[in-house]
DNA sequence: TTGTAGGCGTTATCAT
DNA sequence: ATGATAACGCCTACAA
């Protein structure tokens, strides 16, 4: 399909000749021809001193301000950067793109931002709508779905993935493999002494990322010999799932059970349920999460979790983009940068530790 | 000032005339005129059925992508809309953005979104590049500086402002009284019978809201004769805090206290402390915080706090602007809506309560 | 219903 | 260092 068809009932809006201010008014009236402004513009020191001066001095009286549509229409290239994240809510995205943000502003990029909602049919939409604007850059979260592939190859413009590893890159994938994180984690409360496990993922059927890292989890202990219990809790109804969770689970503490989250959000309501239902964490119950909140060391007992970089995932592929849009070039091997995650063992899987000392 | 200068060091990148494919091409290509396929583009029913099959079908086969960039300029609006907020990692604007994308995007509109890091000239910067990109709106969190007042006036979109209500609206205002939280919280507080306070706020010196709602509490309970200690969190240190907070507090069980929190984040942090300390929640401290997270009605005990509305500010700024866009009318009167906030009473305060009852 | 002509505000090229 | 001129790709009259 080609673009969607909006109304354009916007029957008045001022007649055609918008009575902007432009650069050939500024030009008038500081007396200089409309390049010399231009060329001010993105140079002042290419202007002399005594017509800069007078083209500033038109500039702040009038309250001129250039249009950056036109400029990027006429050829120079366009400094904006489209970003594609599946959820604005996320505070693991914003985090990112607060981080992406700072450096691109400072170099004079805006950021296009749009969130996908997990869902790909939106994000195709969501890619044609973002080429339309000719971005200098696209930033995707995960891989695009293979039909958007032709046509982010030939926008031309480096395309960044972030947050997730492994597939066919375009130019550049920067974050870690979600299998891994699962896997690790499995490693660490199976060395704890837990030997009966619960994974509860929330939208594992959107949030493919979320379901490796189950997947990673509960390969690493089958292959021990251990059959794992995976809850995939639809929405965010953390809720009431939360009561009914623990009922579910028969606690045996010759045979230590551990819950692991697909978020800290999950495992600090966990904790707090453990508290309500009197329940010794890590002692009966081990529990552990996915994104180290702030709040996730401050909890008692403090949260085990992992922890990705989000901010860093958000500069290195602002850097990267940078670079290419300012050279003109794309790297003509994909790069692919591994920050891994840090897996943070605190005391709610410390099982063989004493779990009532106060931390430091 | 006028705009900033970047450097220009972007030699390559094609020639001038980029290869990026027209709606001439198409045109061409599909043995029509070109303004038929701008007209089928923005209203396929007004072609005729055998073009617009020949149309839709070139399109289909080259990957054709409108340029709204020379869309916007050729002089009808550009469907892009500005946003500025403070942060996006908190998730209060991080909800109401979603909310006001949705709309907007529904409707074809785009999304330039910043955040200004609480920081006032930042903040006039961005507004002057936004303006840059000849927005059909711009949504402001709060006030904007003075000094930035003309310059909007001049741009001659509908400025809608949003989470904060009074001072002099431009066209709508969408929020609630901070000051009013800061009270109706005093008030619960006082009701319930705690009669000594601790008003903890983070970054008050720069986010006004925050400082505003504990203006309200305080001068709601210095009305009734009470002093209340007031203490003002540089940074997003949370963490170290807590636990010297904890130490500063002078429990008495015959003059109960209660710690209200800027938000819910950190009263959750404080209700794990009295975890940790073994104190007893609500009866021997009261605590409560602001925002209402997912989490909040979770914990044990469930906390007390104050539900903005992030998302209705978000519909309805956006429903309010899309209109005004698509009629090309601005309100003469500024509109303000006030949609409050919701004072939730849970376990955290209920010091008049049996604190041991589990929530149903 | 379809085509033609002109212009939107800027930047790039090429003289001067 | 400065200025004239021709794009950039589309939209909106207006004419056919």
């Amino acid at each position: 399909m080609g673009d969607l068809p909006y109304p354009n009932n916007h029957a008045k809006a001022g007649s055609r000749k918008g009575n902007r201010l432009t650069m050939n008014d500024v030009a008038a009236l500081a007396k200089v021809s409309p390049s010399t402004v231009s060329l001010f513009l993105r140079n002042p020191s290419a202007v002399s001193a005594k017509r800069a001066e007078r083209i500033q001095a038109t500039i702040n009286e009038t309250g001129y301000t250039i249009n950056r549509l036109a400029g990027a229409l006429a050829g120079a290239h366009n400094r904006a950067v489209g970003v594609i994240v599946p959820s604005l809510i996320n505070a693991f995205f914003s985090e990112t793109l607060q981080a992406m943000q700072e450096i691109f502003e400072a170099r004079g990029y805006q950021l296009l931002i749009s969130n996908s909602d997990y869902d790909t049919k939106r994000e195709i939409e969501l890619l044609r709508t973002h080429l339309s604007w000719s971005p200098a850059a696209l930033v995707l979260t995960g891989y695009p779905h293979p039909d958007a592939r032709p046509m982010l190859a030939e926008a031309g413009i480096p395309i960044a993935q972030m947050w997730e590893l492994g597939g066919q890159p375009f130019h550049l994938q920067v974050g870690f493999f979600h299998e891994k994180v699962g896997a690790a984690l499995a490693e660490h409360v199976y060395a704890q002494g837990y030997r009966a496990f619960t994974y509860i993922g929330s939208r594992m059927h959107v949030d493919l990322r979320a379901k490796k890292r189950a997947d990673g989890f509960c390969a690493w202990l089958t292959q021990k010999g251990y059959e794992i219990d995976v809850i995939a809790l639809e929405d965010q109804t953390t809720t009431i799932t939360m009561a009914n969770l623990f009922e579910q689970i028969h606690l045996n503490d010759n045979v230590p059970r551990v819950l692991c989250f697909s978020n800290d959000i999950l495992a600090i309501s966990a904790l707090f349920e453990a508290h309500r239902l009197g329940i010794s964490v890590p002692n009966s119950l081990g529990i552990a999460g996915f994104g180290d909140l702030p709040l996730s060391q401050f909890s008692f007992p403090s949260l085990t979790t992992v922890k990705p970089y989000p901010k860093d995932i958000g500069r290195i592929v602002a850097t990267r983009l940078i670079t290419w849009i300012e050279t003109g070039t794309l790297p003509t091997e994909p790069e692919t940068i591994d920050l891994g995650f840090e897996l943070i063992v605190r005391e709610s899987t410390a099982l063989n530790l004493t779990s009532q000392a106060p931390s430091t």
